[in-house]
DNA sequence: GGATAAACGAGACGGTACGTCCTGTCTTATG
DNA sequence: CATAAGACAGGACGTACCGTCTCGTTTATCC
């Protein structure tokens, strides 16, 4: 029940989540800080980011484009993996949506699947998906960050959908994985020309043998 | 039968491509490059990259920790992420092996796994991973290179056993993808605590439900 | 007559004009100004100015050693060699002594000029000398404020001994330029090693051909 | 005689010293440094030490002005006092000039005096000596490499022609440092607009007093 | 076996970016 | 309303590497 809430919620949870998490660190009240320049600097770095990616990404040319001094990023942001996961969190709504519960099993996780391939196919999808996979090598702790604004949510929707059908636990925890990783992994390693009918096939064949 | 003898050779074929491969261009016979200097560099590289991740590492401490001028690397590497792909590479075998075949379709597929498992929650074999994640979002011809010597072998390796138990070919590709996927996502995303176990039973989970 | 009662009076004379002359403007009465924070100020100033010298300080450190906001010290000082000169003027009575007047024009001197090598090769006065003379020539307002203060009382000093023992008043500026020069620059030049004797005899030197 | 001949050839022994004097440590042979780099850059600092003063100059201007590094002056500058008087030193002969020995004594020391005063006063010259005494403040080492270059041949040029007029050695060296000092260190107080009138009044006293 | 040409080690070069320090101005909250 | 605290835009610091470019010095063919 309460997880069944949880994997509707989540997306709300994280709406709700963010202001309090821009500061990366939700302890010790960020006294007067220019929400002016956190804005611009978020926006700089989401602009660099698609222009350059990850490793293109220099302080100083977010510094410059946000029009803001280097000073100003380092008070708040630890590094750049910090920043880049607060610019990818603010964006997590683009990716992240709920597993629907029609009453058809099948149905449902297909059709997710197929949206959730067709968001990290876009070009701006892709585009993060690189970026959250490089910084999380890059920084163990933006790794955590990212795991609980991304890839947590991915988890539990789909393995909490199950859940709900009553597939039982174990099983519904190794299917959820095997769905996701299928899919995200795939698009890893293949990028935009993987397509959305291969993840939804990927998908039912798993959830048809949970059912059958 | 050609794909089963794939699936059997890809290890031998990788020790058979490495030398050739090398210097990242096989075509243009390498006229009077030093061998000693390339293992240097490689073993630099290696040493390195254990060391300080793939982005703490520069062509500058390659250079020095192998005793070679800086203009020896440029010269056969063209770019860091080639450098690190050759390195990979070249111990490609401690991550690829081939999925046996005794017959017991089941057994076979989820041994494998929970050998791959080991291997990629090693402290060696998980840094592997880090790194070859990192490059292969660096660099596109970097990605192409290392899919073709370490994701293609992983597919195909699982596929092929697939056919071999005469799975049909749509689901065999599929559920491939999902129980590699399912293993490596995983381990990208929590590391070294990922239990053997879980793989083999997210793996179990799927090839069951092929053979019955 | 008012030349001799300037050479008697000048270091009360700066006695006096010190409190005035701390805002660094004499006219507008500082209205609502803290005499703590001031003496704060100053304090932490001094104690910097010796430890780290004339550019090894910052208005950032004094105010954090004086417990004051960079602000106060903005209001009330226009610029840092400002601030360092009403910190050497608080302190110039440790370097300012008349030449007495005992009736022996040589002896009155040479003990001076020996008292004012000893007072410019202690640690402090040394120090004094550098910074004031740095400061000198950073900013040509106070490079007047520092002459009125230090270099044109050494001058008048010496000038009004020798007017007082009737040497003709261009002999007597002549003399006192190359008697004060000659210490001070050497001082200058050589630091602490410069011996008083090395003074007592240049200045003899001068004084006994102005005599005979 | 040796005395009389260093009098007269310190400033063919500048010109002579300063080829291998450029690197600012003539042991270890500068291997490979680029001339044509060397040469811009003291062009650059020699510039922009006229146009902004010693403390207005920043290694990251010179760079620029240079179309060099900044790496290659820290290179082989340690600091920016010594680029300073690397370039102070190239330009020693514009200041420093023998006292001749036409047989009068008086009369070459007073002339030699009246050019002194006039190059410190020229706009050039007074910019170098306030450069000169600012960096000779802020860097030990600086101060010795200075006094060797400007100060000592100023000093010992006067005292030879002394010691060859039969002044005994005590008394040179007396005359000698009141003669400079009362020079200097009065243009140092008072700037362009001492009078080269008053240098050579302030030398005859000295020096007549010598001979009388 | 000597000439010759490449590859080599070394490292200087013009640059870009780093993360830090400080400047002088500004804003907010407190007494 | 002056103050302490401290954020802000900006500029310079000195360092680390980038990828390119000479320098001599091996070294491995080819005459």
């Amino acid at each position: 029940m309460s997880e069944t809430r949880r994997s509707v919620s989540f997306v709300a949870d994280y709406g709700a989540m963010t202001p309090p998490a821009t500061p990366a660190q939700d302890t010790a009240a960020p006294r007067r800080r220019s929400e002016k320049s956190r804005v611009a600097i978020i926006a700089a770095t989401r602009d660099l980011l698609l222009e350059r990616g990850f490793d293109g990404l220099s302080i100083e040319a977010v510094a410059a484009r946000a029009g803001v001094g280097k000073q100003t990023i380092y008070r708040w942001w630890p590094s750049r993996p910090v920043l880049v996961a607060d610019v990818l969190l603010e964006d997590a709504h683009e990716i992240l949506v709920p597993v629907r519960d029609t009453g058809d099993l099948v149905d449902d996780v297909v059709s997710w699947v197929g949206k959730l391939a067709a968001t990290l196919t876009s070009a701006r999808g892709n585009a993060m998906l690189r970026i959250l996979t490089v910084a999380s090598m890059e920084h163990e702790d933006t790794a955590a960050r990212l795991r609980a604004g991304f890839g947590d949510p991915l988890h539990f929707s789909v393995r909490d959908r199950l859940l709900a059908a009553a597939v039982d636990e174990s099983r519904a925890e190794s299917a959820a994985e095997a769905i996701v990783g299928g899919v995200v992994y795939a698009i890893q390693r293949e990028g935009r020309s993987y397509s959305r009918t291969r993840a939804q096939r990927t998908a039912r064949l798993i959830v048809e043998s949970l059912v059958s």
